[in-house]
Parts: C-alpha cells; structure tokens; sequence
RNA sequence: GGGCCCGUGGCCUAGUAUGGAUUAGGGCGUCAGCCUGCGGAGCUGAAGGUCGUGGGUUCAAAUCCCGCCGGGCCCGCCA
C-alpha cells in the first residue's frame, strides 16, 4: 500500500505549494516518469498551468519548486525541478522497501479494498448454448466474466455470477432432430464426451442434412414448436438433452476454473410471464408501438431516439423476437421487477458451492437472493452490441437510473489461423484466419486445446522432475494448461481480434502463464530451501539497493494501484501484465542477486523477505486471474 | 448506404481514456553469449520501426480533430 501512501502525499504536498504561489489549482494525477533518473513520480502541473496563464513551464515549476515542503515523516525524500518543467519526486526507498514488504508477508489480503462495500453485481458470463462443448471462443467470455467476478469480490464488492441458458432456441431443436428423426444414437462413441459428440456430429451433421432432405426442416420446426408450448413428450426429451449437455460443459468450466451462483433458463423466463408485465408497464409508457400498416404491420416495435429504423419486440403472430426475451432478464438484474423465479440447486460444484437455478414449478422456499443488483455487467462479444445497446435504451426509458446500472461488456471475437484450421482440415481461401461457427463445424473445442496444452506441459514436467509419480505430472500438468489458455486470452485487449494459433499457443515461454508460474516456483524453491519464516527490518530493507531489487519492491508496493485499475476498466489485461512484469522484476533480481549464498545475515534475511513477498503478491494476482500458482512446476 | 472497432519492426502485442522529457516498451522468431552459483519454462546482448496514410490543432502528437486507404463486425417479423 505504501506507493499509493507516496502518491498521495506528493499530491498533496503539490496542491498546497501551488496554492501558496498564488496559482489557480487544477486537476491533476502524479505519473511515473519513463525513466529511472527522474524519479519515481512526476507531476507535470506546471505545463497546466503556464498554458493556462501564458507563462514559461520551467519558471512556474520553479515557483512551485520554492513552495514545496516536504511533510515530516512522509515517504518522500526528495524533489527536482526538471527542464522543461516537470517537477520529479523520488521515494525513501529503505521505507518503502520496509512497509511494503511487511505487508506483502504479513497480510493475508495484501492489495486488496474495499472500493466495493455495499455494492451488489452480477456477472453474466458464458451462456453458451446448451447444444454443444464450449469452444476457444467460449473461453474468452468465461475467462473474461470469471477473472472479473474474481477482482471485484477481492475490492470488496458483493458478487453473483450468473449464466443464461437458452434452453428454447431452434439449436436445440436441431439435435432433437438429429436423435428423434434422423437416426443419430443417443450415445456417443466410447471416450467421447456428450456435449462434444451433440456439439461434433449430430448439430453439424443434421445442418447439413437440412439440404439435402427438406422434411427433416419441417420437423425441426414442429419440435420448436412442441419445446415452446411445452407438456409434450418431445419438450420432456429436450429438457433432458439440454440438461445432459448443460452438466458437461460446466465440467469444462470447472476445469478452467470458473464457477457460477445461478443458471437462468430462457424457458422460465418464458413460463413466469415477466414478459407480459413489462409489455403492458412499456405500452402504457409509450416505449413501444402498434404499427397499423407497411411492412411491419401488425408488430409491436421499438424506435431508438435519434434513429430511424424500428426493431421488433413482438411479432405479428404474437410471438416474441430473441431481443425480446433479453428485456425481463435484464430489468430483473437490475431489480425493476419483482423476482418472479423458483430457485432449487442444480449441481453442486466441485468448489464446494452450491449452484442454483431457475425451475419451473415450486422451487425451495429458501434460497440465496439473485437479481437486484446495483450493477449487471453482462459479458457478450462485440456482436450483440447493437441490440444491447437497445436494451440499455429500453432499460433507461422504465426509469430508475438504469443506464448506469446496466452494463454490457464487449470484447471482439476468437477466430482461427489459417494453419490450425488446416490441422483441423478446415478449408480456407486466401484469408490468413476463419470465424467459427458452430453450426458449420468450424471451431475448436476447449477441451481439445486444454487436453493438447496438458500433454506438452506434462513431457515438460517429466523431464524435469523424473522421480514424481504419474498423478503429480498430471495434476500439474493441468494447472500449467489452465494458466497458459486464460492468460492467452486475457493479456490482450478487449477490441482485438484474438487469431487462435494451436502452435503457438503451445510455447509456454515468453509472456505466458507457465512463465508467471516458473517464477513463483523459483520463489517457493528458495523460501522452501532457507527452512524459515523471513522477517523484514529497516536495517534489512536499507540494503536491498540494487537496481533489481528497487524495481522489484515498488512493484510489489503498486500491487493495490494496479487492482483499483482493472476494477475501474473493468480490464484484467491490466493485472496479467503486472504479473508478468512482476515476475519478469523477479527473475532479473534472481539471475544478478544470489539470496541464501549471501554471506551478509542481514542482508540475506532481507533477501528472502524480498522473494517471501514476491511470492505472495504474485500468487494473489495470479488468483485474482484464475490461475494457480504451484510451489513446483 | 448508416453505425461500431482495429491498423505500432518478419509475426503478435503494450502505450491512446488524462498529448509531453534528444533510446516508442514487451513477446515470438533470428543471431551471439551466460550453469564446478537459489530450478536455463530463465538471464544478457545484437539486428529489425516513415507508430496505415495525408492534412490540421499545439511550444509538444503513436496519443486530440478531419479526410483517405486497408481489415473486421453490426444493421432480419433468425437466435
């Protein structure tokens, strides 16, 4: 914590010192400079200020420089007044060393806040339909939404993570299709798991088939049909398909990591009614309209201000659009509608918790709250924008400050390189990537990716711990996999297309995971080594004055800064790459400073306390990433 | 046609919100080094850049504004 103490105090120290030289105070943020020499704050206030009253920057720097007073017993040691008018600041490293290393080994929740107290959200992530295994892209929502969950539940905040089943589209209807009318067997091949054998060959196959026999296109839609209206022994079939293929994919989620409170089906946002409620509350509004002629004739439409295209709610058969079936859901997130669910548990998770559901019925008379959040954040790829935005529209129109509660996040797709999706024997012209889709077989399993990453990482393993036993390998083969899939995918921005590449995905060095992971067990090795608990002294902390050990300890002492950004962004990008770069100030310290060699007992005890320290912070943020962190890998 | 996003060395990417400091950070790949030192999934060094492009604003632009070019997505009484 002791960094952000430093900020403070340069901050203020600032503002007062501008105050007394008669200078208009302005908004401004203390940044680190690019290079070491300046310092290891910089504010830039004179530049504001000269470009604001027309004066040179070096002349009101240095008037502010004369103000300056550094405060008794602050972690400032020393201030520089640099052309061409920045003013720099360097921190009392002994201090700051001391302090944040202290905390870093004695606090449990050493970067954490409390930014969130008093805060209800949720997340809803995955959702993916329940009609096929999760594929590569999956994963990127799933990572995202859980690496999320994860950080605002450590700043404080009072998290549930839900997931959207759409147990009532017409892909279900396809793979009913496939066992009921066009022969597939309901059990899949020996070794092959449920949802990948739906997902592999009845959804794709019956697509196909589609072409080539038109009635199998008549019965899909009379099983949609049937799945609608329920009470059938077709709808019974389909429930029971979807919650087979719903069970196996939450094994891959559980095997990534990820767990969830609540799973909402679309059919019981269907049964309860919601619909209708809202729909009368949205008429007598006047947010939506009766279209008497044209084209749309006979629908209930939505027009978004300052547009001139309408988007159907409600068709003119009376039937409902998918956006449609999204309003309740969301009014419910965010409490503008009473809870019209039935809650009993579904599964419980491997983690310990109990996940619930939705059901139709009666559900269990007691049953944690969902819904109702001051803030839903909903993970979705950058597709559904438009209509999201439309129902952050709508949301904002039924009143109740819900364009502030309500929160789409979007991240761009996850498509193939050319040279995996020939591995795959997917063809692809002239383009250097292909989307995937489900439908057309184009895509790659998460399973798949894992099961590939598992291998290479346990032959690595092998070969550097010979004499463990077979379930050790595995057992850390998997966490290495995990690691190198989700911070594949979270390191990068939101907005950017993520070309998957198997090959590369498969190098464990570099910016990876496994490299993040290396250096903790390094850590472990000699924390493990040394046989004790180390402790930090001030005399310790003076010493641990080389270049590699100063960058290391203000990383460690940014650690919370960096959380509160990736709360702020919601971007976990942010706190990967301080883990790498966390991990990367490690690795240098190791290579330059011998730890349990050191002849010195002082500066030895120091040392160890330095990696103690590391080892902890590494290992939180890599958790808050979803990650675990091996004391051997 | 309208809207959103991306464009940084051979490839991938950070930095763009809040414009600044004669070396634009990383990674992969390439080349050259480093274990009779706590784990070489590591470290050090080298080569490689008109920050798509043309204007503009500014004392100062990868960053802000406008145009253009290239790429992706969205714009259904599908989901």
């Amino acid at each position: 914590m002791s960094f952000r103490e430093f900020k403070e105090q340069v901050k203020k120290s600032v503002e007062i010192a501008i105050g007394e030289a008669d200078y208009p105070l302005i908004d401004f943020e203390p940044f680190e400079p690019p290079r070491p020499e300046f310092g290891d704050l910089s504010v830039n206030v004179a530049f504001i200020i000269a470009n604001k009253l027309g004066l040179n920057p070096l002349e009101v720097a240095e008037a502010i420089g004369d103000k300056l007073r550094i405060p008794e017993d602050s972690l400032i040691a020393d201030f520089e007044v640099h052309e061409p008018g920045y003013i720099n600041f360097k921190v009392r490293y002994p201090d700051l060393a001391y302090r944040s290393i202290l905390d870093a080994i004695s606090k449990e929740d050493y970067g954490s806040l409390n930014m969130g107290k008093g805060k209800k959200v949720c997340v809803e992530h995955t959702s993916v339909n329940p009609n096929k295994a999760l594929h590569i892209g999956h994963v990127r929502n799933l990572v995202l939404g859980d690496s999320i969950y994860r950080v605002l539940k450590f700043t404080g905040h009072d998290v549930q993570i839900l997931n959207y089943i759409d147990d009532s589209g017409s892909q279900i209807a396809d793979i009913v299709v496939g066992f009921k009318y066009a022969g597939f067997p309901l059990e899949p091949p020996e070794g092959k798991k449920f949802d990948h054998y739906c997902g592999d060959h009845v959804y794709v196959k019956v697509n196909e088939l589609y072409a080539e026999k038109p009635e199998l296109i008549m019965k899909q839609k009379e099983v949609l049909k049937a799945i609608e209206e329920g009470n059938s022994d077709i709808a019974d079939f389909a429930k029971e398909l979807t919650k087979r293929i719903l069970k196996e994919q939450l094994k891959t989620c559980w095997r990534i990591g990820a767990y969830y409170d609540c799973l909402n089906f679309e059919s019981h946002i269907i049964e309860t009614k919601i619909w209708d409620k809202l729909f009368n509350i949205m008429k007598d509004k006047g947010i939506v309209q009766f279209v008497k002629e044209g084209e749309l004739s006979g629908c209930w439409v939505i027009k978004m201000e300052g547009e001139d295209e309408e988007k159907v709610l409600k068709r003119s058969d009376g039937t409902l659009t998918y956006i449609a079936k999204d309003i309740p859901y969301a009014a419910w997130k965010i409490g503008l509608i009473e809870d019209p669910f039935q809650y009993d548990i579904f599964i419980k998770q491997p983690n310990g918790k109990d996940l619930w559901s939705s059901v139709s019925g009666k559900g269990k008379d007691e049953h944690p709250s969902f819904g109702n959040s001051d803030l839903a954040i909903t993970v979705i790829d950058v597709r559904q924008s438009r209509l999201q935005k439309i129902i952050s529209y709508i949301l904002s129109l039924l009143g109740g400050k819900s364009e502030k509660k309500y929160l789409h996040l979007g991240y761009e797709v996850v498509s193939l390189s050319k040279r995996t999706a020939d591995e795959l024997g997917i063809m692809i012209e002239k383009k250097e990537f292909i989307h995937m889709s489900g439908r057309k077989g184009i895509y790659m399993n998460a399973d798949d990716v894992l099961d590939a990453l598992h291998k290479k990482a346990y032959e690595e393993t092998k070969k550097r711990n010979p004499n463990e036993s077979e379930e050790w390998h595995h057992n850390i083969a998997e966490k290495i996999a995990i690691s190198a899939l989700r911070f594949d995918l979270i390191k990068q921005d939101l907005d950017k297309m993520i070309v998957f590449d198997l090959s590369e995905s498969l190098n464990l060095e570099g910016e990876t995971g496994p490299y993040v992971q290396y250096a903790h067990a390094r850590a472990s090795s000699i924390i493990q080594k040394a046989g004790i608990i180390p402790t930090i002294t001030l005399d310790g902390a003076s010493l641990l004055n080389d270049p590699t050990e100063l960058e290391l300890v203000k990383m460690i002492s940014k650690f919370d800064l960096y959380v509160e950004e990736t709360v702020k962004n919601l971007s976990p990008k942010i706190l990967a790459r301080y883990a790498y770069q966390l991990a990367t100030d490690f690795n240098v310290f190791y290579e330059k400073k011998p730890v349990l060699q050191e002849k010195d007992e002082t500066k030895r005890e120091a040392r160890m306390a330095l990696v103690h320290a590391f080892r902890n912070v590494v290992k939180t943020a890599f958790s808050l990433l979803g990650i675990e962190t091996p004391d051997r890998i």
